[in-house]
DNA sequence: CAGGCATGTCAACGCTTGTTGGCCTACAGT
DNA sequence: ACTGTAGGCCAACAAGCGTTGACATGCCTG
């Protein structure tokens, strides 16, 4: 939390360090391990080797282990323009603007690690559970036209999306991983779009 | 692999060990453990300490760490029935039969579990898509008319219902779990009804 | 009653983990 | 040119892990 790092966005001139390229190594590094083995098994000094530095340096930027996670797994999803699509063709909006965010390598590590810790440890959920309320509802409340249905039809996508994502990018279940871009689009676009658009049931 | 437990349904006879109870209290604690903490946190100091009994007791009886999660994560689905299941009804049947899964004490540890170390362990992902293979697979094929299309099927069902646990029993977004049981059964029935019957796209 | 096997305890092992403090190096400001 | 400081490495720590083997206890069979 007192991460020597310069928030990537809140200072508006950044000093520019000398040490900026090894602390973005570390993030890149800390990334694709956690990504690849959930919080527990992406030890500290994994993350160095991979990075090239030394494990103290981690300590040194980012304070503790938990203080690398939080810094690694800052992420901006880019919900923001639902206002203006036109409203039969919500689902598949979202469904193919969710598909790219896999298909970005920076991306797809943050969201493949946030999926892989969220589940095992705690700060990890709660990072989700942040996400969520800051980023998914708030693009849902632009979609829906009773704000109160809102949070339970963002719920309804989130779980259809997440579970597209676990099945596929995490248990690797054969049929889902075969599943053809199109076709994910086209199965799942009239879900989401129901899920949005449907009188509650 | 090599445990020494009897297999549950293996051996007609069971010899009816006086270890009958330790065992029990072991793979009870062990499923808490792994549902509540994932793989890598359940230790086997923990899991010996709950079931009240020397850590040593667990290598006993199950050989090591994986063999008891290879022994405690054995679950038995109940999908055999959806042959004679009204075609236009199979999307709800579907739904309750899952959500009745999670109110069994016993299952609801199991699956938990599941989900937890699937998404962290790689013998926890095996043991999913064994369970997938074996037991959902061969659900669906009874109920959808075309079998070369019950693979994907089947996938997409899976990543809805699993995505609903998901966001509900682990990460716990909270509008997730303020749906009630019936809002959820209405809400997903048609998606599901229309991943088993609705032309592909 | 004696022996043997199942049941259980205890202490320790080797290893890996996150984390710490001391030390070296090299660049920047005066 | 000299010095302060930021950047980086090394060795070590305490704690916790899975696992092991030797030892105690009790039940059942002969």
């Amino acid at each position: 939390m007192d991460a020597t790092a310069p928030p990537p966005s809140a200072a508006p001139a950044a000093p520019a360090r000398r040490s900026d390229a090894t602390r973005a190594a570390i993030l890149a590094a800390a990334r694709e391990r956690f990504a690849a083995d959930g919080y527990d098994r992406a030890t500290v000094r994994a993350i160095a080797q991979d990075a090239r530095i030394d494990p103290a340096m981690v300590m040194r930027y980012f304070g503790s282990k938990e203080g690398l996670f939080a810094a690694a797994v800052d992420v901006d999803l880019r919900l923001a323009d639902l206002s203006d699509v036109p409203t039969d063709a919500l689902g598949r909006t979202v469904v193919v603007h969710f598909l790219g965010l896999w298909e970005d390598d920076h991306l797809r590590g943050v969201l493949t690690a946030l999926l892989r810790v969220g589940v095992t440890h705690p700060a990890g959920a709660v990072r989700m559970q942040e996400i969520f309320a800051a980023q998914v509802l708030p693009a849902v409340l632009q979609a829906v036209p009773d704000p109160a249905q809102a949070p339970a039809r963002a719920a309804l996508i989130a779980s259809q999306l997440l579970g597209l994502a676990l099945t596929r990018l995490v248990l690797r279940f054969e049929p889902a991983v075969r599943l053809e871009r199109e076709e994910i689009v086209d199965w799942l676009a009239p879900t989401v779009q129901r899920y949005l658009t449907a009188e509650a049931p």
